[in-house]
RNA sequence: GCGCCCGUGGCUCAAUUGGAUAGAGCAACGGACUACGGAUCCGUAGGUUGGGGGUUCGACUCCUCCCGGGCGCGCCA
């Protein structure tokens, strides 16, 4: 379990706090953090802020009443002087990073494991796209995220599974397998028609090969009923199998695949009806039920079940979120399309009504993706065709560079990919900047081996920073744990990849300016093989998270 | 029309969630050790944070009104 600075000053600052200010409580939501600027030391806190509300003086006057007390309880360990109009800054000694340092090396892949999530169960559930067409590049966007953010949150001390929901019932299925079969049918060299709102992708001409293959004209006799069933379940089938393939050449992987059709199946839907029911949040108008969720915000009421007796979409939703809750998870994720974000109020409208905590479900919005090649912006939509599939993607860029792309926004903001920039091998590229430092260590290994020196051995003197970027560097690194916990925290991959970024900037600048093997100093060499050491445990750790791989050579 | 998201150097984005003189990377210009991988490093230039008003010790961040862009507003899923 990784150990972070800024706690560990503030434990130092609270003990101070209690002593001078008895009459304060315990819980004063003072900050420690690093500061943005060298002269403003290591770390700052705005605690003497924060107090001047409760005790009616200035910050400048309380934080120099401080000052003496934290001078002393950090003598030996830290430096501190109060700046600006009451900040309290910190200047760490080398001596305080060296325990940090040593926690780096001994926990190696496991460095950066923090327990803020107590176990708790959580879900992320993301992609679940309809099984009508292949994954597009917008889909993997939200892949990459739900991926990425499950691996942080389990970093960060949760129990996390993954899960994609598959929409298997419903119009759009039916309406699916008519598609096959005009596909179908063509092929057999009938009369057939897609029908309006139908899917005329190329993708179902292949799956339809398939089936010819499989049961020649044969499909042509069986009873319409039969033969709907069988073209939307193979459809679905065929699709499923195929969106799966994509995902796992994108290292997305989910612990479970669950079906729409099997709430029905199960009378789950109509026990989640009945329970709205209970609870008196429904109504029936024109001849359909409805649920109030203008009562809690949305802008109009919605219909849970049809004129003509069919459950909603809606519906079959809050029967899935009400099964999750059953099975016991504290938190649900649920990753969306920015065309679906419409739907959050009644969704969340839903949620009161089964009467679940006000924190359950939680929703990230994943903004579009406009894919640029030579400046000409390429725009994507399932139902029209003329989208660019993520396989295309995969295939031309690689599944590093192209969840690096996509996890180094905040999801919520409209990315800009420009595909000719991305396949570029150069420092235009983030992911290779970061990876080649990666690389780089691996390669300082392999000629200190040549050496006979070993970068694992453990050091016998103590560690003495040579200059200010030797100590930067190192300060960098075990602020690892510390991203791990913001980035948990705010539900946000990129600041992960904006940390390894800057970590390998600082490396890439210490690798130039100082020599890493120097057998005339052997002793400043095994420390320089300690500090290559743990950086590539963050390096290896932090890409990890983004499901990003650490090459040793490039 | 209503709702949500976004607006920061020429371009793509940060800014520790209200903290100190708004920082990086591209692109531009000028440089780097006959040694560990030059896919690197060092430097220069570039800003009224879309605009106005407000809140306070302090605003890119919060409130309000405009401007511009994206998305949504089905008894579709």
């Amino acid at each position: 379990m990784s150990r972070l600075i800024t706690e560990c000053i503030r434990e130092s600052i609270k003990s101070v706090l209690h002593q001078l200010y008895p009459e304060c409580p315990a819980a004063v939501p003072f900050t420690v953090d690093q500061t943005r600027e060298r002269k403003h030391g290591d770390y700052a806190t705005n605690l003497a802020f924060i107090l001047s509300k409760k005790l009616r003086k200035p910050p400048q006057e309380i934080a120099e009443e401080l000052l003496e007390a934290l001078t002393s309880v950090f003598r030996g360990q830290a430096q501190l002087e109060v700046a600006g109009k009451g900040f309290i800054n910190v200047f760490l000694e080398d001596v305080f990073l060296e325990p940090f340092l040593e926690e780096v090396l001994q926990e190696g892949d496991e460095y950066g494991t923090i327990a803020i999530g107590n176990g708790e169960r959580v879900q992320v559930e993301f992609v679940s796209v309809n099984p009508t067409g292949p994954l597009h590049v917008g889909h993997g966007k939200c892949a990459a995220f739900g991926d990425s953010l499950a691996k942080i949150l389990k970093r960060a001390g949760y129990t996390v599974e993954k899960e994609y929901y598959i929409n298997d019932a419903g119009k759009q299925i039916d309406v699916l397998g008519l598609s096959l079969e005009a596909r179908y049918r063509e092929l057999l060299g009938k009369q057939a028609e897609i029908p309006s709102g139908g899917y005329y992708g190329e993708y179902l001409i292949g799956v339809a090969r398939m089936l010819r293959e499989e049961r020649g004209d044969t499909l042509l006799e069986m009873e319409e009923r039969d033969r709907n069933a069988f073209f939307r379940q193979y459809a679905v089938d065929k699709i499923l199998l195929s969106i799966r393939g994509d995902l796992e050449d994108f290292r997305v992987t989910f612990d479970h695949w669950f079906s729409e059709r099997t709430l029905y199946e199960n009378g789950e839907v109509e026990g989640a009806l009945d329970r709205l029911r209970d609870q008196q949040h429904t109504f029936e108008k024109d001849g359909a039920l409805w649920l109030e969720t203008t009562r809690w915000g949305d802008d109009k009421d919605r219909v849970l079940v049809r004129e003509n007796g069919s459950p909603t979409y809606f519906t079959s939703d809050i029967a899935y979120h009400w099964n999750k809750w059953k099975r016991g998870f504290q938190r649900v994720i649920d990753v969306w399309g920015a065309d679906h974000h419409g739907y959050i109020p009644r969704m969340r409208a839903s949620m009161h009504a089964l009467g679940l905590p006000e924190n359950f479900l939680e929703i990230y919005i994943v903004q579009f993706v406009t894919l640029l090649r030579k400046g000409q912006p390429e725009r994507m939509s399932t139902r029209q065709g003329e989208f660019i599939p993520l396989r295309n993607l995969i295939d031309e860029v690689g599944t590093d560079v192209a969840r690096y792309y996509f996890l180094m926004r905040d999801p919520a903001t409209h990315l800009e990919f420009d595909i000719e920039e991305a396949k570029k091998h150069s420092m235009d590229n983030p992911v290779y900047y970061v990876q080649y430092a990666h690389a780089r260590i691996a390669s300082v290994f392999r000629e200190a081996r040549k050496m006979g020196l070993d970068p694992e051995r453990p050091l016998k003197t103590r560690y003495v920073f040579h200059g200010e970027r030797e100590k930067e560097l190192v300060k960098k690194a075990v602020y690892f744990p510390e991203i791990v916990r913001k980035s948990a925290q705010q539900g946000q991959p990129y600041l992960i990849c904006n940390y390894l970024h800057d970590l390998a900037g600082a490396f890439h600048a210490f690798y130039n300016h100082h020599r890493i093997l120097d057998q005339s100093e052997p002793e400043r060499t095994a420390m320089r093989l300690r500090y290559c050491l743990a950086i590539r445990s963050v390096l290896r750790n932090g890409l990890s998270l983004l499901g990003i791989t650490a090459p040793q050579t490039m």
